[in-house]
DNA sequence: AAATTTGCTGCAAACGTTTGCGAAATTGTT
DNA sequence: AACAATTTCGCAAACGTTTGCAGCAAATTT
């Protein structure tokens, strides 16, 4: 068994390819008992119309490609979800495609998604992606391209992200407010500029107070990297701990937990999240959110205003959040 | 600026769009010269072939359909994840849709596979869907369809699962091997086959030794209803807690680590898992692996068979693992 | 020198749609 | 009854490829 067509139906029925074709979208030309013929055979030999003819003759995908480090992140996963609900509510589809990170991959994935003719792009690029060329040649072929989150440095390109600095500045304004004294602070991989921004949002902050705040600062590549960190700095009796990002946030509750700590009598925890791994713990961590739902939606009504024709270049950010656990 | 097509190339080189076509794929008629000649516009014109046209023309769309109730999930994650890289690796493309739980969501999704004359589809049915026909009915068309993680209960088709029962089986083992008197187990939703399958297996094999193993057994339908759960059950002292999934883990740990029980020495825990979130804690905890990139390979290869031709009815099933972390 | 082979390239149809335009059939108007 | 207006439909081209077949020039063989 072949797929049914439109030249399939209209043989059996006896009319042309056109008339199908129009009575199948209810064009006003077609009779009523024409329209119902058509559709009542359509139904029962299962049409389905081919996309790859639509999108061959019309040259509109409406497709979407969107590249992502890896899904397997709670981040980027709401963020996908998000879009992905999106793209359904409005006709669109979603080519979702991962990078693991590797620039040699992303590239790859790009070309899937030029050879797809997709109608616009989001990505977000990885950390040693520094060729941007590449992503920005679809501009020339009228295809909006949408970073997020990690996002390209300097270039006039459309960007959404999170407050990234904001996030980090309100995370230690919640550790100013709770008049603690000694302050842990765990960050991700250096060279990262999520990393950079944090910092020294979070450092600038804490420091700006001219009270006695001490601060601790360290750097951890790995959920295992930040367990360790946190045992040795442990010693130093901090009484808060700040973590950048869930990943230091799994390390530093393991510590905790195998040191016995009771959290936030013992220690205090802060970290900046998307939301579902603080909620693991009792008490539920102390976060600021950084929500890949919203982060998504902006990205996807940014996309809307690209292809409605805006050439504004603009870039985006989301609002950041405090969400209370027990933990500070 | 649109994008370049084999006429594009064909008029500026004074050559038939044919000649193009063949010089682009090394096809051994055309000359040394001409094939450079052509590749060296190709890249400079950033000539990517059209899919549409190349599936229309083909009527081979190396393209996977793959709809899974959702993306943010562990379990399903890694499976999504390693079928993306076989599919890379293979050259076809995947085509990923959550359908949210819902049936209708997920007859979109179906429709929408078929309008892309998708080649083969992989499926995880939400627990509501009862109807398999529509599924079935791509099989007429030649598409083969895997059912995998969660199957239709009786018709004869493609099937890739964890090992439900002898996972449970193999948990319920360890307990008893350790010794433990009086076991708390959380269940998932009543109505969901897996529930009823690890339900069954776990209490046979923890009866069928004639000793004088307690049991206490409960249903959760989210991680907040295993809280509360397990807080009450808490009270008659059970030894060891055994969870059916990660979502009821994570409702455990809650419970205990709100009632600063210590693990395994207050209590001991155990769990069936895809193994992210059991590692978050300290100790780590035990539990039987039921790996969704295991999975994932499984189904692709079982994916090639079907394609290869063989008409072959297979159920497969993948072996469990007992992981041990320091809770039990 | 004629005939054959070899190497290179082009023609044209097909995949399944959409859509402007024209034509036929039906209806309504004097 | 003749004409115009309207309703209903079909023709054909186009989207960008692939591919069987044929053509033609140059090289090789008779």
């Amino acid at each position: 068994m072949t797929n049914t067509t439109l030249k399939k139906i209209s043989e059996i029925l006896g009319l042309s390819i056109s008339t199908i074709s129009r009575a199948l979208k209810d064009h006003p030309d077609i009779s009523a008992k024409t329209k119902q013929r058509v559709v009542e055979l359509a139904t029962t030999l299962d049409y389905e119309p081919n996309v790859n003819a639509i999108n061959l003759r019309t040259s509109n995908s409406r497709l979407f490609g969107l590249i992502v480090p890896s899904i397997a992140n709670t981040f980027y996963n709401s963020f996908v979800a998000s879009v992905e609900e999106e793209c359904r509510r409005n006709g669109y589809s979603l080519m979702i495609l991962q990078s693991g990170d590797d620039p040699a991959i992303e590239l790859t994935n790009l070309k899937l998604c030029r050879q797809n003719r997709i109608t616009g792009l989001f990505v977000c690029i990885s950390p040693e992606t520094v060729n941007i060329e590449a992503f920005l040649k679809l501009k020339e072929i009228d295809v909006p391209v949408i970073f997020f989150d990690k996002v390209p440095e300097n270039n006039n390109c459309n960007k959404v992200c999170v407050a990234d600095s904001l996030s980090a500045t309100m995370a230690a304004n919640s550790i100013i407010n709770k008049k603690k004294k000694k302050v842990l602070a765990l960050f991700g991989n250096t060279h990262l500029l999520i990393t950079k921004k944090r910092l020294s949002a979070f450092t600038d902050t804490i420091n700006e107070k001219v009270n006695k705040i001490k601060l601790i600062t360290g750097h951890a590549a790995s959920s295992a990297e930040a367990e360790a960190l946190t045992l040795s700095y442990l010693k130093e009796k901090p009484d808060t701990v700040f973590c950048m990002s869930d990943e230091i946030l799994t390390g530093v509750m393991k510590a905790i937990q195998r040191k016995q700590l009771k959290v936030p009598d013992n220690i205090a925890v802060i970290t900046i999240s998307n939301g579902e791994i603080p909620k693991l713990y009792f008490p539920e961590i102390t976060y600021v959110e950084t929500s890949g739902l919203k982060l998504g939606k902006l990205a996807f009504s940014s996309m809307m205003a690209c292809l409605a024709g805006s050439t504004f270049i603009q870039e985006l950010t989301i609002e950041s959040l405090l969400v209370e656990g027990g933990s500070l």
